[in-house]
Parts: C-alpha cells; sequence; structure tokens
DNA sequence: CTCAGTGCAAACTATTTGCAGATTT
DNA sequence: AAATCTGCAAATAGTTTGCACTGAG
C-alpha cells in the first residue's frame, strides 16, 4: 500500500521516496527528523543525500502524506499521517512524545475561535512535562 | 519602571537594552521578530545592530522579562511577559495575532498530563484561524 | 579603572536550490 | 526518448559567537 500512495500523489516510485516511505512506516518510533532519517539511511548504504530527504519529505507533507511539526527544538519533525488527528506531550528531560486526544480540548478550541470571529483551520497544541516519580 | 527590572536581572543600563525595552513596552503591537525590532531601531539611528537585538533578547528572556514564541513562521517572535499567560490565535491570511486565555483548556491540559503521568511543566498552543466573513 | 557590553564580520544550523547526470515510465 | 528525480555543492535564512573596542559603574 506504499506505492499506492505515491502515484496518487503523482510522485514517480523511485528508491529514496520507497525507502523512506517504509522507514515512517516500519520503524518503532513515530518521529523523525529530516537528519534522523538520512542518518537510518546512511546505515542501509543506500546513497540518498540529506537534500534529498528534505525533498522527499516536502513532497509527502504537501500530498498529505506525512506531517510536520514545529517543536522548540529547532529541528522539524516529521511524522506519517495515519488519519486520527492527535496532538503531542514532550518530556523536557527525555524528549520522548507522547501523543494523545482530546475532545474537550478540540470542542473548545473551535469555540473559542468562533467567540474572537474566526473559523478554525488548524492548530498546534504541545504540552512540556516531566516524569512524576518513576523509580523503576 | 524599565531600568528597575534591567537591575533586578543584572544587566548593565545600556542604550540598546534600554531602547528595546521600550520599543517592547510603548508599541502599539506586542509581538516582535528580532528583525523587526532591528528595523525600528534603525530609524531610530541607534546604531544598534542586529546581533546585539538577538543577544538582548535572549537576556530579557532568560531574565523573565520576554517571551519567546516559536509560530510556524520560523523566525522567533517575541513578547513583553506582563504576568498573565495566554495563548494565540493567528490570522493565516494577515498574520494578525490575538491572545486569549481558557481556564477550561489550561485545566483539560493538566488532567491530560496527569493521566499520562506526567506533570505539566509547560505548553504551547496555537489556533490557526481565518476571520469569519467581515463585510467592513 | 575594570569588567560587562557592543558592533562587526565570520561561523553555525537547518533547510533549500541550481545544475548535470541518473532513473522511471 | 521525455520528463522527473537525485546527488552534490553552493546558497539562503535565522541566529550565535569571537574579538577588539566602547562605555557603565
Amino acid at each position: 500500500m506504499d506505492q499506492k500512495d505515491l502515484k496518487k500523489a503523482g510522485l514517480k516510485i523511485t528508491q529514496p521516496r520507497v525507502k523512506i516511505l517504509e522507514l515512517l512506516e516500519n520503524s518503532s518510533k513515530r518521529h523523525f527528523t529530516a537528519e534522523s532519517i538520512y542518518q537510518l539511511l546512511l546505515k542501509d548504504e543506500s546513497g540518498i543525500g540529506l537534500a534529498t530527504v528534505y525533498r522527499v519529505l516536502t513532497q509527502f507533507e504537501t500530498a498529505g502524506l506525512v506531517i510536520r511539526h514545529h517543536f522548540e527544538s529547532g529541528q522539524s519533525v516529521f511524522e506519517l499521517n495515519q488519519g486520527g488527528h492527535h496532538d503531542h506531550i514532550v518530556d523536557i528531560k527525555t524528549g520522548k512524545i507522547v501523543e494523545f486526544h482530546d475532545e474537550i480540548i478540540e470542542q473548545r478550541q473551535r469555540e473559542i475561535a468562533r467567540e474572537h470571529g474566526y473559523k478554525l483551520v488548524d492548530h498546534s497544541l504541545i504540552l512540556y512535562g516531566e516524569v512524576i516519580d518513576t523509580d523503576d
């Protein structure tokens, strides 16, 4: 079901695009920087350049296959778009990212936008947290 | 009440710091990029360099005088910290920024963090909206 | 007078782009 | 073969830093 998505987006099925898509789908992690993807590809000796990683990710973003986040880090973070919208909790100590979805907040955001005369088009919500007690 | 804050932060009272603080306090706008502050200073022929603007803003941020936001724009946006926490609505057409505060959302964020085993330390919420009809 | 602060240019980080050669269809 | 795509190096945007000089206390 990879290549379908690429074709649908009007993108040729090339080695870099397939490799990157596979990586996004089959990795245990869900969040990547362009650099981290580049590093993973290096191990595979695919010979794919960093510029290509950026180009492919941007194309994927445009095609709606991938979502780009702007966390405080300075680097963009990319994540496969699997439909269900969610927001993120970032562990300020470890950088670990947890996903969540909350209808109360979603609903309230729409109301607030409305109250100010706006239609909510998009939003970005990131919670920064610290683990509460973990003596494992 | 300018210089007090500077002293409290252990910063010498220099022309660039005073000028920038004044600008943040007395402008009709509340949100600035480093570049926009630099441009305003240019008009005053203060001879203050862009590097200094960045240095001063970073010092102000450390001192808690200023808050730095990371909107999608790629540029950091700075705002005078006047105590009351708030979040932002960004008009996707004009870039205009509206502030709001909502206790329901604030409360819910804490609960969600808790539910996931985190203590909420900070958060970033930005709504992107489109004006609903304005035939003025 | 001393040390923090500043301007300028150079350095850096993340990302984008031009171009000639390689790939997909 | 035609058009798209890629790798590399160079370009760009935003921000930071080294250093010799300036200015606040």
